[in-house]
DNA sequence: AACCAGGGTGATG
DNA sequence: CATCACCATGGT
């Protein structure tokens, strides 16, 4: 069997290491509105907390650099969650025979997807409904600095855990200024903690299921359920619609996306709505 | 089936 | 300064 080769390369330098590979910019991957927990600290540098651990990344003319990192913890906690092992380059080619789509690429070609802590990204998500991107942040880090642990030799804390939030009532979250949406990031937690809700199935049971499966949680609907199937599953084909994309489809492709971006609707969906937001920019 | 609360902030005019 | 919008959802 041909082995086909990886649209990545690691090089390590003293105790960093440099991430080589196309359509990979820091700016347009972290603050695109996947995520919440990472924040621009000088040029080109970003930091947020992944798991038990404060990554630090810088964007550099070579590629991307994780300080203090080695190939081996690269391989086992971050391939996956920057996509890595997906050929962007060829998607990216195949779809921008959309004259819309090419348009919409070339304007953030480094957008990719995360694949983030499934519980994370639900809390995060009902969060963010009817919010704007500033509180949902604020939110979070409140969430975060009041029931997560914190991170040694940092000022930054873990994304606190299911069991702990289970164990806590509304009233426990009233610090965190979360609004109407406390009761739902407490039933999220309880569903998961007793077991209703089985997150390891997300990924692999067929989507509508999943979808079904989240939907348990009071507070998720069909948006929130599709940012958790694309920000946390690795399900390229689903596809949030928020107020952004379905304007962006009403004008541009009211008859769907065009052929090329079946089974990857999510990835098109993340260009088109960096793209709409900013022709929304340029317009004032 | 349309409409609205809920809680707070950023953006707009 | 007022008003609107906000990567929605559940309840009426």
């Amino acid at each position: 069997m041909d082995k086909k080769p990886l649209p990545y390369s690691l090089v390590e330098q003293n105790n960093d290491l440099l991430v080589i590979t196309p359509c990979f910019s820091l700016n347009e991957t972290l603050d695109c509105g996947q995520a919440f927990r990472f924040s621009p600290i000088d040029d080109n540098v970003w930091q947020g907390v992944v798991g038990m651990r404060l990554l630090k990344m810088k964007q550099t003319d070579d590629g991307v650099l994780f300080f203090n990192m080695s190939i081996a913890e690269f391989e086992k906690d971050y391939i996956d969650y920057f996509t890595l092992d997906f050929d962007y380059k060829s998607l990216q080619n195949s779809l921008k025979n959309d004259e819309t789509m090419k348009k919409a690429i070339e304007f953030a070609s480094g957008i990719r997807l995360l694949k983030q802590d499934k519980w994370e990204t639900i809390c995060s998500f009902i969060i963010s409904q009817n919010n704007n991107i500033p509180r949902i942040k604020g939110i979070i880090s409140r969430f975060c600095e009041n029931f997560g642990e914190k991170i040694e030799n940092t000022n930054e804390y873990t994304f606190p855990s299911v069991s702990k939030i289970a164990a806590l009532t509304v009233e426990d979250l009233a610090p965190i200024r979360a609004g109407f949406r406390a009761k739902y990031i407490i039933d999220a937690a309880r569903k998961i903690a007793n077991c209703e809700i089985n997150l390891n199935l997300l990924e692999t049971m067929p989507i509508d299921e999943a979808r079904a499966e989240l939907m348990k949680i009071k507070g998720v609907g069909a948006k929130v359920a599709e940012c958790v199937l694309l920000f946390s599953c690795k399900r390229f084909n689903a596809f949030p619609l928020d107020v952004w994309i379905k304007r962006v489809m009403a004008v541009l492709y009211p008859n769907g996306l065009p052929k090329e971006a079946e089974q990857h609707e999510g990835i098109a969906q993340q260009y088109l709505f960096h793209y709409a937001r900013s022709i929304k920019l340029e317009n004032e």
